[in-house]
DNA sequence: TGAAATTCCTATTAAATCTATAGGATAAAA
DNA sequence: TTTTATCCTATAGATTTAATAGGAATTTCA
């Protein structure tokens, strides 16, 4: 299941993106428009600018905005970034990968080959997927 | 990410299916095998058993058997039961729909398309594949 | 210069879910 | 009647997720 931080920030940058200027937007109006509790939205907006999606401005007239064109921006990052793997099991996970304690090998692994395909077909869709997909 | 229940059910079920004869294994011996806690299997092959995939019999020399020939069940059979539903959200479930209740309208959520295709891309492995192909 | 607005940051609590264990009941076999 | 093994329910422990709290830092603007 895709986790509550995933989904709001996915439909924080997808608010974001559908903005015509670069004006940035308050999180309480984000928060408002998309139905999301504020302070956890707050922690969201801040771990998105802290690995490089949004950019923010403090006091008045300030607020978070998208540092990248929606359409340069792939679901894969995104989604590494908000959920983590993509992959189902660590063994199979190109960016988080980590050997499972209870397998004695990957190879006669009967879940193994099943979960590579699994993130195999996810990865395909994320990275055929921009931000501005989102909002198409 | 799996839960370890479907991982450990996985392996279960492809150790039953790996076996040649039709006789009953013994929880004790698969939770050797593929290095499971045994009280935890036990649980999950009752579940097994409960919705059909397995029989059992009890006393000397019994233990779990599959019920069907493995190339007749489909993986997503299998996932639904173990893991639950296959979508990362509950509102492009086909099994386990629900409404988002924070979402006001699913066709303008910038979520749902993607989850959508994502959904439709693991569908595809899962009704492509059968117990069987875990043991190939 | 100071008040207001807004993000920044850390810690903590609350809730939910997952993992594992306990302990006896039930049934079959020898 | 003893042994073997599943059946069943409950619960404890661990982990993760979701949400909240409260003030610090920075910027704007009068």
């Amino acid at each position: 299941m895709l986790s509550k931080k995933t989904k709001y920030g996915l439909k924080a940058l997808a608010f974001l993106a559908s903005q015509k200027g670069k004006e940035p937007v308050q999180i309480a109006e984000i928060a408002k428009q998309e139905n999301i509790s504020q302070k956890f939205l707050e922690s969201i907006l801040l771990s998105l600018r802290k690995t490089g999606f949004l950019g923010s401005k403090k006091g008045k007239g300030g607020g978070y905005y998208l540092i990248k064109d929606p359409k340069e921006v792939l679901m894969t990052d995104i989604m590494r970034v908000l959920e983590g793997p993509i992959a189902m099991v660590p063994c199979v996970s190109l960016n988080f990968y980590e050997k499972c304690d209870d397998c004695p090998s990957e190879e006669d692994c009967s879940v193994h080959m099943l979960m590579l395909k699994v993130r195999d077909s996810a990865l395909e869709v994320y990275r055929n997927n921009t931000l501005a997909d989102l909002i198409a």
